[in-house]
DNA sequence: TTAATATTAAACCAGATGGTTGACAAATAC
DNA sequence: GTATTTGTCAACCATCTGGTTTAATATTAA
């Protein structure tokens, strides 16, 4: 089979894919509670106390997801007193973005039609994941 | 502490924060095997063994690492005789990098200077992660 | 028919994840 | 000073992850 979209994949290759600190983002995006925390702290600084209110979890178990926050670099921490202030720095998400965005032409219709994949979009209508 | 950016935020909450689809999704591209499978799926359909053959490690090690892909939709597969062929899809990352384009405004400079962020930027080059 | 190829399945393992509880340390409030 | 609040740490547990090896299945080649 040819490689077709070689010279655009190239192209687009902007973020390496072995990256230990993609790994550590992605890992840190992967879970409900992580992604919520975010988002609650683009709503500006929280602490742990606040940060755990509303979830149904233990304290060392918001901590612990704080600090998975911490080390992907998406949360930073400010303790005064016995108070830690988290804030979102949303700076590694542009990473994210980037190497996900590498294969945009991917997903973008035009190439779809292209490629003559159409029948594909119907597969992927009915055809599921094979289950364990 | 004011929560200064509640009203952007609000308006760039498009993907849902709780969703078993961006688990898997952020959880499959977690690993760099799987990144860069993906990567080399971009080069057009590859089966099995040709996506093992770089790899250092077992076969059955790669078939798991596309069993992963494929629950996230990221690759699709067909078989024809005894040879899978996968396929990358690419669609899901979209809602990959809609989830985290939501931050944008938090990574632009901007924003940052807005608010007087400067110093974090500092911070951000030398401050690591809590190590345990 | 027999042999080689492509792939899955099953059993196993070490280590990570995500949660708990209980004890502790430090800062603040009374 | 004593009590309360904020947060960590340590130990423990069940489950998941990512790898291995060996065996089995199905298709193609000789």
């Amino acid at each position: 089979m040819v490689d077709k979209y070689r010279g655009a994949t190239i192209l687009n290759y902007m973020v390496k894919d072995r990256s230990a600190g993609l790994d550590r983002l992605f890992r840190a995006l992967a879970h409900p509670v992580r992604r919520t925390m975010l988002r609650r702290l683009a709503g500006g600084e929280r602490n742990l106390t606040e940060l755990a209110k509303p979830l149904k979890m233990s304290f060392p178990a918001v901590s612990k997801h704080v600090r998975v926050l911490e080390q992907a670099r998406l949360v930073q921490r400010r303790v005064t007193g016995r108070v830690h202030w988290c804030r979102l720095n949303a700076a590694p998400l542009k990473q994210v973005v980037d190497w996900s965005a590498g294969f945009r032409e991917f997903w973008e219709a035009r190439f779809q039609a292209l490629d003559g994949l159409l029948e594909e979009m119907k597969q992927q209508e009915d055809a599921h994941v094979r289950q364990k």
